[in-house]
DNA sequence: GCCGCGCCTTGACGCAGGTCAAGCTCCGGG
DNA sequence: CCCGGAGCTTGACCTGCGTCAAGGCGCGGC
């Protein structure tokens, strides 16, 4: 693992630069994000390289700036149920600031990556200095809950079949042509969805067939969004 | 429904005694209390009278003076999935202060209870002239959070044995001689389980049959707790 | 080129648990 | 007192999907 190290004076504009993109900081004023880029620490992260474990002590919370995160627990069985893949621009880990316990699960670079750890006492001093700054945390906490709360649901479409639509029809409705570039192996994506390769292999299959996509590689084309969608909702609506 | 009302002066010190029993403003100044004390707006709920329903617009948060709401959200396929069954002293929805977005769930009185509505406007503008009481806010979502990544964990533990033994183990730790006494229906159980109540019973009666515990009515006795906790944890340990 | 190793696919099988249905108990009302 | 309904229990059945196992395919190393 290369050492965490802290930016040179040079870097600093480029830092503030990359703080003033991402949602949690977006508001502040040059002077506020000169201050967080003063403590900010820059981090690389192999592929597959852990961030924090669940349990260890928080160091602050985090900021993707290029890569991504996944963010996941390990069920006592051993399997992992993934909460979140975080991407450029995103941050995690702000309830572990205002938590005396440690972290509440593990994090993981799916791919090299860096993130900028945002140590906990400074930021904390800083949010009690700058409401607004404490109103963007509540926000962004907010928001966390609500990716929560939508995992729940998916969680309960009972269906392999219908989670896979439901997640289809999301990923196609913002691609072009319904090309679909899977980011990882399908044994991924499957985890994700909650069910093992062979079902997704089957069910991808069971569509296929019916001609509304095909699948070569890491690469899915839905053919028929509608199709899928009303199919999506027929599931929904019986049972 | 019975129209919320404000309280007279004389009840402000009563209810500057239950703010102060709350997690959320347990160390906030006698002043800034009753400062809230002020604005708050004291609601009756009937049994299964609804507070607040999935996408309205948020009025602020809530505090369960006493009785019991539960937080649930209702999947496309109509089946309730229970978040959490919030108890005297405990805040909820603090999400919906900070997101323009409406409610992310629905809240129903479980029984005959009365909240008090912490209004948006008011407690924001607090929140920015007291750093301290944003960082409670801050841990008070934290700790939410955790309660949502427990529910995850909870329904990956496959099994609906294990389930219930975790929720047994739970609740007749804190209970003196093991006695549980049910808050609702069985069937309300079986649902916070994510299971129906057949197999809820057909569970319980596998337990029973083994002599670990005994169910009459709305109470059961766990003879053998360590036993169940063994059997917890063979369960997590096996597959 | 050939080989070996992941990854995907497909088939076969077993099982947890959801659903339907029938009987039981308990309880409140007329 | 009887009756009706709600909730619980138990049985029978069926289905989705996880698992094991056996190929097929692509790819990198040698």
């Amino acid at each position: 693992m290369p050492a965490p190290h802290r930016p040179a004076d040079l870097k600093l504009t480029g830092l503030v630069g990359t703080l003033r993109c991402c949602q949690l900081f977006s508001g502040l004023s040059g002077e506020d994000l000169a201050v967080i880029a003063g403590f900010v620490v820059v981090q690389p992260l192999a592929k597959d390289e852990y961030l924090f474990r669940e349990g260890e002590p928080s160091r602050g919370c985090y900021l993707v700036q290029s890569g991504a995160v996944n963010v996941h627990r390990v069920s006592a069985t051993g399997k992992e149920q993934v909460i979140h893949v975080f991407r450029s621009g995103e941050s995690f880990a702000e309830a572990a600031l205002a938590a005396p316990t440690g972290y509440p699960a593990n994090a993981r670079a799916v791919e090299p990556s860096t993130v900028l750890v945002i140590p906990k006492v400074p930021i904390l001093d800083l949010i009690g200095r700058r409401p607004d700054l404490a109103m963007r945390m509540l926000g962004s906490m907010s928001s966390h809950l609500r990716v929560l709360v939508g995992m729940l649901d998916d969680l309960t479409l009972k269906d392999v079949e219908t989670r896979l639509l439901n997640w289809l029809v999301k990923h196609a409705a913002s691609r072009p042509g319904g090309r679909i570039q899977l980011p990882g192996t399908k044994r991924v994506l499957a985890a994700e969805l909650g069910t093992s390769s062979e079902t997704l292999s089957r069910t991808l299959g069971r569509l296929r067939d019916q001609r509304l996509l095909t699948v070569s590689g890491k690469v899915i084309v839905v053919h028929d969004l509608p199709a899928l969608q009303t199919m999506l909702r027929r599931n929904l609506g019986e049972n």
